[in-house]
DNA sequence: CGACGCGTTGCATCATATGCAACGCGCGTT
DNA sequence: AACGCGCGTTGCATATGATGCAACGCGTCG
């Protein structure tokens, strides 16, 4: 809509790629240098880019920064957090949160072992959409109209030989999920890994995040993880209250 | 420099406190709401910013990905990530890398344990640059001018009884640390933690990067982790070895 | 020593961002 | 139920601010 910011926002990706001189940024761009070097500059001057020794510029540190003051923003997160840790203590098995936007799912969280790590390293990389168990959940609940656009604009790559191989399987998978209320990926990313996944439904019904647990056959087996459904379903279902009863000050859930 | 860019990207900080809608938005920009719409229209676009159900605006999932490649870009880290691994296989502690950009000491890698965990969670947010042995290596390389400019504007806060309490004790400090080639932090951010750390130079013999080692004194004390200094100052000496024999293909180091 | 490549600057032109005013819509109030 | 307020949205005339050009500085390579 505005030429300008639209221009100035396209190189972040293309340094994304990797670092650029002036040149390259305003051939890719199709504009002057002049102007290239203007954005630059006004990029710069915000942190998103950085100019290196060479003269060449990469992305700069504030993206950081926003990214990890956007995931703090994300109260489902915060609000997940706690329940995320004991349904790990109680399985012991790895345990995601993740949200849809977009078009993309993404974790915006993970709890392993015992060792709560905040896993913004899968954070921004795509979720393998058209396999994972809270992709399902998380899809499964769109407006019919978007999730079959959606569907219908994946890539379907066959990790395994499970995966779902095409358009109109997904959207069958999908229709199974909604109906039963929960989903599980059995070894459809990786041969090995199987998880099971549970929805967490905001206060209008809608399905808001979704959570799983994964765990690799060789500790479990499918139909052991599958034992655990109960409880994954259970946690899902306490976390969407807790989101519900939506509390902008969740330390206070009195009054 | 560009007004328009200028005023787009004061909305991402701006949005990073917490979601806001149009008009919020518009009154911090000194702007005409229908100009804010349409630089936050422009925002969405790019995946920037993400317009929730409740019509507010947040900072988009674009920013993860962004900030994902930009990390990955740096390729000090690749290159270092392997020795950090063995130095943490030699000491057991905590190994941590950092760079300096624009102002600000980012830790960009971490080994913890055993557990090689991608410290994203620190990337972003404010090192203890007055404290940190790492931020002591690396502003006591840069160019006098600067490293007075920097110092002088930044907070000394306490942390601890130890830490460095203002900015012309922080020079004398960089100038001791620039003379000995290597820094420590003993108890000067939190009161039991301990730090060695040694400075990684690039080809032009301008620190690129720094590591360090950290411990609890509760496992260690100060003088046993001083022991380590010569493991520590030899890893990064390789790591800069490696850095400035610049391979950008580092898996042939033969030709 | 000359020429090329690259980043940078000042400036005239006009494309483009801006603010205004009016509209649509949902929601709470009377 | 009707009304009015608040908020987001749209079209448009204006002039501001972004654009590309041409010229310059500077370092490097031939």
């Amino acid at each position: 809509m505005s030429q300008t910011v639209d221009r100035a926002l396209s190189i972040l990706p293309l340094l994304a790629e990797g670092p650029a001189d002036l040149g390259q940024v305003a051939d890719r761009l199709g504009v002057h240098k002049s102007t290239a070097l203007r954005l630059l500059r006004t990029l710069n001057e915000h942190g998103l880019v950085y100019r290196q020794s060479d003269q060449r510029y990469r992305l700069g540190a504030r993206l950081f920064a926003l990214a990890q003051e956007a995931v703090e923003n994300l109260d489902v997160r915060e609000i997940a957090h706690p329940h995320l840790v004991r349904l790990n203590e109680s399985c012991g098995h790895t345990v995601h949160l993740a949200v849809y936007e977009d078009g993309e799912v993404l974790y915006i969280d993970k709890v392993e072992s015992r060792y709560p790590v905040r896993m913004y390293s899968r954070i921004g990389k795509p979720v393998a959409i058209t396999v994972a168990a809270v992709a399902k959940l998380l899809l499964a609940d769109l407006p019919e109209a978007e999730r079959r656009a959606v569907a219908e604009g994946l890539d379907y790559p066959r990790y395994t030989a499970r995966s779902t191989p095409d358009a109109s399987a997904f959207l069958k998978e999908l229709a199974t999920v909604r109906e039963q209320g929960w989903a599980t990926d059995l070894g459809g990313h990786e041969e090995s890994i199987n998880c099971v996944a549970a929805p967490v439904r905001g206060a209008d019904g809608r399905v808001a995040a979704a959570l799983s647990v994964s765990a690799p056959n060789v500790v479990v087996t499918a139909e052991e993880l599958l034992t655990l459904l109960p409880l994954v379903r259970r946690t899902a279902d306490a976390v969407g209250r807790d989101y519900s009863g939506q509390a902008p000050t969740p330390d206070d859930p009195k009054e």
